[in-house]
DNA sequence: CCTATCATGTAATCCGTTACATGATTAT
DNA sequence: ATAATCATGTAACGGATTACATGATAGG
């Protein structure tokens, strides 16, 4: 066996293998493109590298296509599911932590022109904005009919389950870096500390 | 010159640097933890292996303590000083990512029993309801005689500017986890689709 | 047919983590 | 003094990212 550890990725694998049955990499690729991918992306190599490494353990079984394409196929074992439910029994322990870039560069924007902090605030103002509109069009989204039964379970839960956090936490974002640009605007002009909406100009 | 990527990390360094003037590696560890560490946390070696990497690149300056514990102490050099600002200057691209291992492990929990959500949501209550009272009595705190000059202007400025996005975040983690408790409790009871309040029972 | 994009994969690199270790300081 | 904890550091390892590459499929 090759290294032991198995990381969120390797569950992130083991979870969509069970669900959606054996499938290629590709396959992984598009579910998770559509969902958890919102939360939580990596590169693609992630999902051909892992799966071989989780087979190695024993955790998935891999077959060949025959025909010209020769894809590989991966398939959960019994071993692959009682680790994925052994995993899920198990409440994870780690305090959630908001690991955002922008947050840190305002936690620095100090330390540069203040110019810097109002360009920071409306870019991620505008990032989350448009983050907040098409979490609301995926909710939105009548379950027309299936385009094909590929994946259905994952995209309904997600809707169901997962994405509700990403509203919640989007409308959080954008409601925070307004206020932020709000406050850098008005500490750029003089007249702010008026706190009246009558122009002073003349 | 060893390696050349500047990573967060890099960043993180660079500007506690800036801020507090020469430092050593656990002078750096204090003053992330009380306030930084809550949304970017990581091992205390890598304020160990960080700066020298950073100094080989020029962008920090080594001394050593020549009295019995001889620490290295570090501060940011004009090259260093201009890295960071062009980092701040440059607002981050990357969409921000909600990687949390709770909303991983319920994006999977139909493929467990039904408790293992209700026990996942009320775990995840329990954390975030703890970690929303801790910044709460942070942002609460009134600005005490300082103990002392080092490091104020950090956790002034966290206070201020990054522990409010913490504080909308936590809420809103609070009140979607108490939705999905709520909902698995329910449909762990059948009388729950009557939606009624009186007792079904006898 | 030719071109562009899709689909699929390999290999090297490196940052961050884990594991380990020991000299100071404080408390009893 | 002695134990316990604080403070400081080193070194190896490995998963994730980056860079690279090429065979299918579709469009013109």
């Amino acid at each position: 066996m090759s290294t032991e550890r198995l990381t969120p990725t390797s569950y992130l694998v083991l979870g969509l293998l069970e669900r959606e049955g054996p499938s290629t990499p590709y396959d992984l690729e598009r579910q998770v493109a559509a969902t958890l991918g919102n939360f939580w992306s990596f590169p693609h190599t992630l999902l051909y590298s892992e799966p071989p490494r989780l087979a190695g353990l024993g955790l998935l079984r891999e077959t060949r296509e025959q025909d010209g394409r020769r894809r590989r196929i991966f398939a959960i074992t019994s071993a692959g599911h009682e680790a994925l439910e052994a995993w899920l029994e198990q409440p994870a322990g780690v305090p959630t932590e908001l690991r955002d870039l922008g947050l840190l560069q305002l936690f620095f924007s100090d330390l540069a022109p203040a110019a810097a902090r109002l360009r920071l605030a409306e870019h991620q103002l505008a990032i989350h904005g448009r983050k907040l509109s098409t979490y609301e069009g995926d909710a939105r989204l009548e379950r027309r009919e299936p385009t094909s039964g590929r994946g259905l379970r994952t995209v309904e839960h997600w809707r169901g389950e997962t994405l509700p956090m990403g509203l919640l936490y989007e409308r959080a974002a954008v409601e925070f870096w307004a206020g932020v640009a709000d406050r850098a605007l008005r500490s750029a002009e003089p007249d702010a500390a008026l706190g009246s909406d009558e122009p002073q100009t003349a």
